[in-house]
RNA sequence: GCUGCGGUGGUCUAGAGGUUAUGACGGUGGGUUGUGGUCCCGCCAACCCGGGUUCAAUUCCCGGCCGCGGCCCCA
């Protein structure tokens, strides 16, 4: 027997159409909020991510090598393959671009539940808009699809990885240890920090900060450490700028933390990073991760930096919200996974099937879905496949039916039966007012 | 990378050092050649893999693989 590789799933037909369902929820959001959907190759040119991510990154990802001796590689990530998509245009698209995607991403790591070696991103990036206004836009766009597909008691943490830059700047830190000392700071690792040599009065006022838990409100108090410190800083003028716009904009998330440390461990984020986290998932919580970065300049594109965006991890917040399901109740896990359009399951009995077919053509070219019983058997146990498919309608067309030229209906919700002229027209009429 | 727990038909599960390996769900066929979901009967289908201990291992031991949790990590 063969199984499936590890960190890989398949997705029968219940699972997959509740992933349809939500992919086209994110779309429709997608939509509303202005955004075009755009895709990828599912492999790239190897040097894209190591240029975006370090060298290091190498033995997490499912590299290789063409029979040209090409490095390519699968795709890790989304944001990278757009940028470069992007760059091959040499930028000449109409800006702001507002592109969502969706797509499969590969990483070779432990697998566990939820967190897989082949995982789906829902994401978007907005291009040529370096402003407050478009962070607000970005993260209200990621709240809207976790709000709309009915999670619950989910966290938006908010920061700003140029408050954090100002106030370390301050402090004479830069390159390297400046990138040392975000990551302990996005750990919450003060004890390294002070070990790191950052003077301890400092090293207290940044606890602090990052202590302050809440709102928009928790920004004055912010003020007030950041100024103590001896920083101006611009951006944290920015953050409440965005943070206003958001919330005028409807975000409306469960939690708000404004977490002035959030700095999501990447260098390459330069001004707002936000992060949607659940309970339900342990570890693997974070359900979406994002900001404002700079990559143009990989590409030799600078002025279209900085650029916003995120990936929501698609997998994530389809487990969260089965759990949520399963704990509450709920029956649908993806609100409209479960109304499709009404199907007819269409029994020939002892015809000739050919009699049959063309109605049965006639009912799908008027748009009825249609489900063909394609064995010849007796009555019972055709109706009892047709409850089997799911299908809401059932329809026997035998010798009987096709002498009077009338045909039975029968709902197999609760087996209501109705009659009508054996017509697509007739049918299609009667199944909807059923 | 570290660590804890687990693995019996497709799914859930009983079980014991020697069994025709249990039951349910499911699938399939019949009872029933014009109306399903009930009922009855039949059939399909499993001890994760490799090594060790033993007369005998699916059962005990070790390793691997796979799954679940925790830590590290998470572009």
């Amino acid at each position: 027997m063969f199984e499936r590789a590890r960190g890989t799933r398949d997705f029968g037909p219940a699972e997959m159409g509740r992933r349809l369902a939500f992919e086209r929820m994110c779309d429709e959001v997608a939509f509303r909020y202005g955004f075009q959907r755009v895709a990828t190759p599912t492999f790239e040119r190897l040097e894209l991510f190591t240029a975006k991510s370090g060298a290091s990154i190498t033995d997490q990802l499912y590299a290789f090598k063409d029979r040209s001796d090409r490095d390519l590689t699968l795709r890790p990530e989304l944001t990278a393959p757009v940028m470069r998509m992007i760059a091959e245009q040499k930028g000449q698209i109409p800006k702001p671009a507002r592109y969502s995607y969706f797509g499969p991403c590969f990483r070779y790591e432990e697998s566990k539940r939820g967190r897989y070696r082949e995982f789906w991103q829902y994401g978007c990036e907005i291009i040529g808009a370096p402003t407050s206004l478009t962070e607000a836009e970005v993260v209200a766009f990621a709240c809207a699809i976790v709000e709309e597909a009915g999670l619950e008691g989910w966290q938006l943490n908010i920061g700003h990885v140029g408050i954090l830059n100002d106030i370390l700047g301050n402090l004479g830190l830069e390159g390297d240890a400046l990138g040392d000392a975000m990551r302990l700071l996005d750990k919450g690792d003060f004890a390294g920090l002070a070990a790191s040599g950052i003077d301890s009065t400092a090293v207290t006022n940044l606890q602090s900060l990052a202590q302050l838990n809440g709102g928009i409100e928790t920004l004055a108090s912010a003020r007030e450490i950041i100024t103590s410190m001896g920083v101006e800083s611009e951006a944290l003028d920015q953050l409440e700028e965005m943070l206003n716009n958001l919330s005028s904009l409807g975000a409306n998330p469960p939690t708000l933390v404004v977490d002035l440390t959030v700095a999501r461990g990447l260098d390459y984020y330069t001004g707002m990073v936000f992060e949607i986290m659940v309970d339900e998932l342990g570890g693997e919580g974070q359900v979406c991760g994002g900001g404002s970065y700079k990559l143009f300049h990989l590409f030799g594109l600078d002025d279209l930096d900085p650029c916003c965006g995120f990936g929501l991890g698609f997998d994530r917040v389809l487990l969260a919200l089965e759990i949520q399901a399963e704990k509450s109740g709920r029956s649908e896990v993806v609100p409209g996974e479960n109304s499709g359009a009404s199907t007819l399951a269409v029994i020939p009995f002892k015809v000739d099937v050919s009699q049959v077919l063309a109605l049965v053509s006639g009912l799908r070219a008027g748009g009825q879905p249609v489900l063909l019983e394609l064995r010849e058997r007796n009555i019972g146990k055709s109706m009892a496949w047709a409850n089997s498919t799911g299908a809401q309608f059932a329809m026997v067309v035998g010798p009987r039916d096709i002498e009077s030229g009338q045909v039975t209906i029968k709902r197999l919700s609760d087996g209501a039966e109705a009659n009508c002229e054996m017509s697509a027209e007739a049918i299609s009429q009667t199944i909807s007012s059923m």
